[in-house]
DNA sequence: TTGTATGCGTTATCAT
DNA sequence: ATGATAACGCATACAA
């Protein structure tokens, strides 16, 4: 079995006190003794036992990441980052899905069934600000990637409504004047698609476009799926689009299969953008234009937000703005090869 | 505070004894004790401490999940099996990265910083069997995806030989003869790679081809990225094939991108078919022919395993062959729309 | 059927 | 500078 502070002290002959100061870097310990405590550590091979440490402690160095599902690129890319961001600041990182499933993520935000197993929760909601009342308010928290900011959570985002007007206004420049939008989520209230029709909108406005001639699309899980079946829907419709703006880079490669499948071209018959900048879009044939979010930034701010506030439970709410930029790829314009 | 058993034995007026057998749902507790005590614990919000409770028992319910990197798409969608199979079994999943050090990969083997925080390991290794050497021994350990079985570990896997022989076969069916392989690791002794390779020859082989006219060619990361390049210099060279296996789903994308970039087409100048089937491949443009593993049943299968090696560590190491499939797609022949 | 008491391996408090 | 010892919250052997 695993050695034990106790077998240390044992073995090097002193009292448990001063394997527990030597391990834990005390200043006031003779140089004998602890280099004769070294050495009866080395020998029997002693490791803490880190759950006994944390039932002392109260801090377990776990973070819990939750996402509603962790094989959707945009997730797996940023839990990358959390990870390592994480990991250097000397946690451990507890991936969750929710799986859409809105009363699993509530339960999961109540820290239901791991009241006191993570030190705080990264959180990728698909949630209402209504989701959020009375939950999480138990234990550190902070949310990333929606951004109603409400002084209650910390808040890693990107400003989705100029992202959004960006990406729109891109379409624009390209001489797109019949454009679509897919990803909304009408009849939730869930911040993200909220914004992103608003930058949408705001953009065709300030371009003096006829916003009778848009349409802005539902899709429920921002999946190629969706995109496909979306955007084969508005090719056939009474008035397709020559340009689209996807709210997730999974929906704009959906739509681009599908617009080829129903034998016209990107960028030449419709012009296609998305958001995230997942590789797959640098790949694709034509290349995807997209929105790049700096998920880097992201996950290193989210870990130093909720280390912060694991550290003063009390400090007033950061809202982080995460930077996005403009990435324009084939599908858009550029020749394809 | 967090109410603890002791608040909730206080406020019932009963022994901290009887609140842990009601909480164990222990058989021998008269209904009115058990009625009295759940409404104190409903009263008082009581939830167990899990560090406490796993510092008595010795198990955490944590089990980590190792990969390479969790942004690979086959690797977060294994991620999403296994943390939904854990789940159900009642564990935690915790995911840690290599990122392709060694090194590290040897650290985490031996479970240096988390002796006794994991109940065991599910670890898809870019591992050598001399890696494996002497680790991991100390806790229990699944292998996914790696194998050589040796007797030592549990191993959860396809027949990666015969799976790397279907995908060269389809090759030769759809008329190829000049076939190349991307995805060899020379240098290294890596269970997959090796066996893949063998698997391609095998075909080739069976065939009749002239080995002479194939080739062999290493990628380190399975990535897009080496699929791209790898390609590009294939094309280039003095002898391009009009067929590429690809060790990995990746890989094709990237070469698939490099064929058309030479002006080239897929699959009427080259076939491509990959490995993993990741959805990527089915709206890719062609869509991608692949071998289909099946994440989910490796999942469970190594769940399972990892559960059963926890509750009898000295039971015999099991060895499961995972089932996959040929799936063909546009990539390798069925006209592209 | 239920109460008492001990120990899991730490850290931290109090002495010395 | 170091030793003895008390918690941390839970599970369980033992007692009643």
């Amino acid at each position: 079995m695993a050695a034990t502070l106790r077998d240390v002290a044992t073995y090097a002959g002193v009292s448990i006190r001063t394997v527990s100061n030597v391990m834990a870097g005390y200043k006031h310990v003779s140089e004998t003794m602890r280099a004769r405590v070294q050495d009866a550590i080395t020998e029997l091979g002693y490791r803490p036992n880190p759950v006994a440490r944390r039932l002392r402690t109260g801090k377990t160095g776990l973070l819990a990441f939750v996402v509603p599902e962790i094989d959707v690129p945009y997730f797996s890319k940023l839990a990358r980052d959390v990870i390592q961001a994480a990991t250097q600041t000397g946690f451990h990182v507890m991936t969750d899905q929710t799986g859409h499933d809105r009363s699993r993520q509530r339960e999961l935000l109540r820290g239901a069934d791991r009241m006191m197993l993570f030190d705080g929760v990264l959180f990728c909601p698909l949630a209402t600000a209504e989701d959020l009342q009375g939950a999480g308010c138990t234990q550190p928290l902070v949310l990333l990637g929606e951004h109603t900011f409400d002084g209650r959570f910390d808040h890693v985002a990107i400003d989705n409504v100029q992202a959004a007007n960006d990406a729109t206004s891109h379409l624009i420049a390209q001489g797109r004047r019949r454009l679509a939008a897919i990803g909304a989520q009408p009849g939730e209230d869930f911040a993200t698609p909220l914004q992103r029709t608003e930058g949408f909108t705001k953009a065709l406005i300030a371009a003096g476009l006829d916003l009778s001639r848009t349409q802005v699309c539902p899709a429920a899980h921002y999946s190629r799926e969706d995109g496909y079946r979306t955007t084969a829907a508005l090719i056939s419709g009474p008035n397709p689009p020559d340009g689209i703006f996807c709210y997730s880079d999974l929906l704009a490669m959906g739509a681009i299969r599908a617009v080829f499948d129903a034998g016209l071209n990107v960028p030449e018959d419709i012009a296609i953008i998305g958001v995230d900048n997942i590789e797959e879009g640098q790949f694709a044939r034509p290349s995807l234009s997209t929105i790049s979010l700096d998920t880097r930034f992201i996950a290193e701010k989210a870990v130093a937000a909720i280390a912060a506030r694991i550290e003063d439970p009390s400090r007033p709410a950061q809202q982080i703005l995460a930077p996005h930029a403009l990435i324009a790829r084939e599908s858009t314009g550029k020749a394809e090869t």
